[in-house]
DNA sequence: TCGTTACCATACGCATGAGTATGGATTGCG
DNA sequence: CGCAATCCATACTCATGCGTATGGTAACGA
C-alpha cells in the first residue's frame, strides 16, 4: 500500500533516475519533469536527488544523452546489410512504422524544441538519421540532389505523422488503415 | 524611454490582449504566455488584465478560438476557384511555401500538444485542412482512398517541415535550396 | 566492530507567477 | 458640469517548485 506502484528498489542510482524521467518526458513531456514528482513516482524524496545530481537541468542533460546513446544503430546496421538496395527503403519503412515505442521520447521531445537543451540533441539525432536516409536513396539510385530532397520529405513526413496522429489524436486511425497508409507512402516516396 | 516600444496605447480592449497574446504565442510558445509578461509589454499591469479577463486560461481560450477565426478561407476559395484541378496542388504547395508568416502560430500550437486547452483547437484545424487537401486530391484524379492517403502523406510533410526547418534549425536550407525542395515535393506528391 | 562512505529524510529559504482587494484615474453621457 | 461606468495601479495572498542545510541510516572495508 505504498504511494508508488514501483519495484521497491532499495537504493537507488543515477541511472535509475535518467530512466524513470526518460520514462516521464515520454508520456508527459520535458515540462512535467519536476524532481519532487519524480521522486515520489520512485518512493524517495529530494534528499536522494540531490545527492546524484547537482541540478534539475543537470538531470535533463544526463537523461538526453542516455538517449542519445541508446540510438538506432541496430536498425541501421540491419538496414545497410541487406544486399538488394531497392529492398532496404520498403523494409526501414514498415519496421519503424511497426515499433511505436521507441518513437515516444523522440515524439515528446519534439513539442520541447523551445527548450535549450533539447536542441542541439535533436539537431544531431536528426541530422543523422537525414544523413542515413539520404545515403539510402542514393543507393536506390537516385541522383545525390534528388536523394538529399526525397530524404527531407521522407523524414518531414516521419515527424510530421508522429505529430498528427501520436500526439494529436486526429480521428484515431484503425490498424488496417494505417497499414494501407504505410504501403501508400512507400508506393509514393520509393524510387524504382 | 518607455519600458515598452509599443504604439503607447492608452486604453486597451480584450482583443489586443488576444493579439498580444497570439504574437507571444509565435515566437515564444504557449508556455511563455504570463500575464504578468505580457502585462509589460503592452505597457501595463495586471489590474488591466484581470478586468478583461477572468483568468489566464480564458484568454488563452480566446486567443485560440480567434486565430481559429481567422483561418485560412482566402487561400481556399481562391484555389478552388481554379478552373483546372490538376493545376491546383502546384500552386497551393507553392503559395504556402512562400508565406512562412501566418505557420508561425501553428507551428508553435503544435509543441503545446500537451495542453488540453490546444489539443481540440488544433484537431479542428487540422481535420478541416486535411480533408480540403482529400478533396483536392479526388479532383486531381485519385481514387478515395488514394487521395485520402495522400492527403495525409502531404499534411505529415507539411507538419514534419515546420517542426524540422522552422522551429529546429537544421543546416539552415538557403532560399534557392528551398524552392528545389519544393518543386521535388510537387514532383513526387502531385499525380499527372 | 567500528568508522567511513554512500544514500536518503526533514525542514527550511527563496523566487516566480496566478489570482484578489481596493482605490485611483479616465472616458462617455445626461 | 458631474456622475457612472470603464479601465488601470498598487499591494497584497497563496501555491508551486527549485535548491540548501543538516542530520539520520544502511552498506562495506579494515
Amino acid at each position: 500500500m505504498n504511494a508508488s506502484a514501483k519495484p521497491e528498489r532499495t537504493r537507488l542510482s543515477a541511472e535509475d533516475w535518467e530512466d524513470a524521467a526518460l520514462r516521464l518526458i515520454a508520456d508527459q513531456g520535458v515540462g512535467a519533469l519536476a524532481v519532487e514528482a519524480l521522486a515520489r513516482q520512485l518512493g524517495v524524496t529530494k534528499g536522494s536527488f540531490y545527492w546524484h545530481f547537482r541540478t534539475r537541468e543537470a538531470l535533463l542533460q544526463a537523461a538526453l544523452e542516455r538517449w542519445e546513446q541508446y540510438g538506432e544503430k541496430e536498425i541501421i546496421t540491419q538496414i545497410e546489410s541487406m544486399p538488394d538496395p531497392l529492398a532496404r527503403l520498403p523494409e526501414l519503412f514498415r519496421r519503424v512504422a511497426h515499433e511505436l515505442a521507441p518513437h515516444r521520447v523522440y515524439a515528446a521531445l519534439l513539442k520541447a524544441l523551445d527548450h535549450p537543451q533539447v536542441v542541439p540533441v535533436m539537431a544531431r539525432v536528426s541530422q543523422r538519421r537525414l544523413e542515413f536516409l539520404t545515403s539510402i536513396y542514393r543507393e536506390a539510385g537516385l541522383v545525390p540532389e534528388e536523394a538529399l530532397n526525397r530524404a527531407r520529405l521522407t523524414y518531414a513526413a516521419y515527424v510530421g505523422f508522429l505529430q498528427l496522429n501520436f500526439t494529436l489524436g486526429l480521428p484515431r486511425i484503425s490498424h488496417e488503415e494505417f497499414d494501407a497508409y504505410v504501403e501508400h507512402m512507400i508506393r509514393t516516396l520509393t524510387p524504382g
